[in-house]
DNA sequence: CACCATGTTCCTTG
DNA sequence: CCAAGGAACATGGT
């Protein structure tokens, strides 16, 4: 599921459901997504906590909780991995194969599933210290960008999915962006003219707004049946409009016409991790 | 069986 | 210390 887009999304979904919730029994079916948390701790810092905010930084979630021992601040760090979806559901319902930790809330359960277990809930933030700025936040400016860049030697395409240049951005969104900023995802970082640093910029603030706007305006409903983990990408569901499936021009799309010039779209291999562009349009 | 997959962290090499 | 590259993590789809 999830680049900055789709947890902005799930943030913007959950948070009205959880919020003046408490956490009546937690049960943790993979301690591995707890990090460093001992199951111990996280229990017992989580029972009889309320939920209260829940804020995104870069693709973590961060929920802020009151809990019951005056001065534990409450902070929960969750992040969904290559396959983490989180939702509710009524708390006699049955669980996936794959959840991984279970908040009952009353009669609901709030419930963290992921099949490849790469997620995480814990209340470990080390991870966030690490992070760039936020794209869609006031310190991603042109003058940071070019700044950064000039450090770095490596392709476009593999920097911008660095975190600690700016947080939350995917595989996905970086090819999207370098599209739409008209720049070959091989050009090295350091070697971009001001000008397409600022177009880099651009187009990476306009793809993940884009993004978010097409997303908010779907129901999420995962607990339900027939909904895949593609679905934000590339779904076609009977509650999804045609458009939402052409939001994305070149990602996955090897072979296929480029939507501005005609060009049959390619994929390239970097960092082992597939790029995919129009030879024609980004130079 | 082979290869691919929305991510992060750790280890090695230079 | 840093940058960069690759493997590991784990499961499922095609």
């Amino acid at each position: 599921m999830p680049e900055l887009p789709e947890v902005e999304i799930l943030r913007r979904h959950l948070e009205p459901l959880l919020k003046g919730r408490t956490v009546r029994h937690v049960t943790v079916r993979r301690a591995k997504v707890l990090g460093k948390t001992p199951v111990r701790d996280f229990k017992r810092r989580l029972q009889g906590a309320t939920f209260q905010k829940l804020e995104r930084r870069g693709k973590f979630l961060l929920f802020k909780l009151k809990t019951v021992r005056a001065g534990d601040r409450g902070r929960l760090v969750g992040h969904l991995g290559m396959t983490g979806r989180m939702y509710l559901q009524a708390a006699g319902a049955k669980l996936p194969k794959h959840a991984v930790v279970v908040f009952n809330l009353g009669r609901r359960n709030f419930v963290f599933e992921d099949t490849r277990y790469f997620g995480r809930l814990t209340f470990d933030d080390r991870s966030l210290a690490r992070l760039g700025p936020e794209p869609l936040g006031p310190e991603f400016t042109t003058a940071y960008l070019a700044a950064a860049l000039k450090r770095s030697s490596q392709a476009i395409k593999v920097k911008l999915l660095d975190q600690s240049l700016v947080a939350g951005v995917g595989n996905i969104y970086a090819s999207e962006i370098l599209f739409r900023a008209g720049i070959s995802p091989r050009v090295a970082a350091n070697r971009l003219t001001l000008a397409q640093v600022q177009r880099v910029g651009a187009a990476t603030r306009a793809v993940l707004q884009d993004a978010i706007a097409g997303g908010s305006t779907i129901p999420l409903d995962w607990a339900g049946e027939g909904t895949k983990d593609g679905w934000f990408y590339f779904g076609r569901t009977a509650e999804t409009p045609d458009y939402y499936t052409e939001r994305l021009q070149v990602y996955d799309r090897q072979g296929q016409p480029c939507p501005v010039c005609g060009t049959s779209i390619r994929r390239l291999v970097q960092a082992a991790r597939s790029t995919f562009y129009c030879p024609q349009c980004q130079k």
